[in-house]
DNA sequence: GTCTATAAATGGATAGAC
DNA sequence: GTCTATCCATTTATAGAC
């Protein structure tokens, strides 16, 4: 017995062994034999909270997408300038503060679209879908206030997501290590909010 | 025997039942059995062309990167209005006119990124990495002409293409269907131009 | 509740006949 | 070259002892 962590509930230990497993390889790939070693338990316990393969699976990655979708903060700091506080959305929701495992869940809710749909709907909601419509509720409000001016601002928030997140995501969601450093990154930030707020400032 | 179209080799039924069921289902999901009956082959014949499934995948997948990653013109028209230009590119590169193949591509070679990661890198270059250099000459010819203003163009091409692309392809590759008919992509693309160019045009 | 052991099915790969 | 039949490993899921 490797009992390292104090006390955890059996439940708990399985969890976090399907948690990284799945991540890690997918659905497929990830066998309940190996959760179970993972967790220090025989696959009977596996069975005993997970009625099978697909409802663990599934459990597990709507929690993961709960968790991972979206962080705090649902309205942009009226208070900051508007560069500031697109360059604040940017770094929270959308961006440079993207962990491993943020991208894990994205690459693997991609890979099992097709045999469990209804996650894809979940992590949109929780995610992208969430993004989109804080930034377009702060828009809207600059566009009334005459700061801005655009057509349709739902989809100019996804357009602003895209400028951000795919130069920065995409080559890592596809194993390409760029030799980006932070100071690039934040240089690329910068250039993506002076070209959005240039193209939709409202004519004076 | 269903031998409907008149007479074809055996490689070709194969490669073409491995593309259709690898892209449907991934790689872990497709069995070669289903694969051999697929392509009205029995599994034997399977083997004698390939050497097993992990050759077959990478065989087929690199051929879909080669064929669907970029369609033809490699340089943009220069005699177009910069407007016009970039939205012949966004057409024809990133956007709009994307089939479900090439849709289905991305998913899979995203998907199976782990396990095979040089396809990661295959597709990359063969898509969006060429797609982002060509339209980077295109954007630091236009700032050598003194039409805009640019720091970094590469990372403004990769901005760009997020900015026409995210909006589109990711909802639906999480198969969210999103009742947008052609007029709201179009609106959308004329939109994501409109700032882009406003945003990037040198102060006169 | 938890474990060891096993049943039932599937999938990758091969043997040998034609 | 192609087919049928089969081997062997692995995997999901369950039975029965403690």
């Amino acid at each position: 017995m490797n009992d390292t962590s104090p006390r955890r509930s059996k439940c708990d230990q399985i969890v976090e062994a399907a948690c990284k497993l799945f991540l890690e390889s997918g659905y497929e790939t990830t066998s309940m034999d190996a959760i179970a070693t993972e967790a220090n338990v025989s696959k009977r316990t596996v069975y005993s909270y997970f009625e099978n393969k697909e409802v663990l699976f599934g459990a597990i990655m709507k929690s993961m997408c709960d968790n991972t979708g979206c962080t705090h903060p649902d309205t942009l700091d009226p208070n900051l300038s508007l560069k500031e506080a697109l360059k604040e959305f940017a770094r929270n929701m959308v961006g440079l503060t993207q962990t491993p495992e943020q991208r894990d869940v994205f690459r693997v809710v991609l890979a099992e679209g097709i045999k469990f749909p209804e996650l894809g709907k979940t992590f949109w909601d929780s995610g992208p879908e969430l993004a989109k419509q804080i930034l377009a509720a702060y828009l809207t409000e600059q566009i009334s206030r005459g700061v801005l001016a655009i057509e349709d601002p739902e989809v100019a928030a996804m357009q602003f997501i895209g400028m951000v997140k795919w130069p920065h995501s995409m080559p890592e969601l596809f194993g390409i290590k760029g030799n980006t450093t932070p100071a690039d990154r934040q240089r690329a930030l910068d250039q993506a909010i002076s070209i959005f707020t240039e193209g939709t400032r409202a004519k004076s």
